[in-house]
DNA sequence: TGATATAGTATCCTTTTTTATACTGTTATT
DNA sequence: AATAACAGTATAAAAAAGGATACTATATCA
């Protein structure tokens, strides 16, 4: 997660599991949701915190450096008063899109069924 | 990750996010390896454990347990000696396989490139 | 008789992740 | 003069995750 090169790899047996390989790059805890959010468009630091309030500043600056580390996310400087930041995805960032759409999907379908849903229940 | 009920919803200004409610299922760490093995067939225990030495016995209990509580894993035991159980996607859990799917597409298109990958770069 | 296989638990300990809080600097606003 | 907005950083502490090791039961195999 934090360090992919190293990280990655410690299933011998399993050598370069490209799920688990996935998961090195979007599975923190709010990878998925800054990465979701993103979609839409570039994103303001504060924006984000409005957002998603409950996520922390320092976490948020944590992912987000993680995300731009990986080229997934590139962040831009405006050297104004006050400063502003702006977060985009990267060209190698949008490719992660189909994924976050599925989970997206997914989401959407089952949040608001009882767990587990009961399928085929005709 | 270990509690959806509560752990899921806060983020009151990003209500019921469905990124985050599918990540609250899926984001373990093993989980979308372990979901991706069983795509292609029921599992047993030591079978996982020689897939994937890298996780302990402990920690694919515990994942596995999740997994069976969210209604993604069927657990089946076979009263035999020595003992049998045998793992498997529920109905509910085949609705994942799509995102599970885009997972071990991206991740097998971007495992051996460069971090990160020159996109067109002609 | 002792080892092997299975599918785990139990206990303790370490590492990693996450949170909480306070603090930085500059400019415009009140 | 004090406050707010912006985009963070620093430090300490708490919580969660993960790891190591030992242990359970029973039947079969050598």
């Amino acid at each position: 997660m934090r360090d992919r090169k190293s990280g990655y790899g410690h299933c011998p047996n399993d050598e370069g599991c490209p799920v688990e390989y996935t998961l090195d790059v979007i599975g923190g805890k709010w990878k998925g949701v800054l990465l979701y959010h993103l979609v839409e468009g570039p994103k303001r630091f504060n924006e984000f915190r409005r957002i998603c309030p409950a996520i922390t500043q320092r976490m948020l600056t944590l992912q987000l450096r993680e995300l731009e580390k990986d080229g997934i996310v590139h962040r831009e400087v405006y050297h104004q008063v006050p400063p502003k930041v702006e977060y985009s995805l990267t060209e190698f960032g949008q490719t992660l899109v189909p994924i976050i759409m599925q989970m997206k999907i997914w989401g959407e379908t089952y949040k608001n069924k009882p767990t587990p849903p009961t399928l085929a229940e005709g």
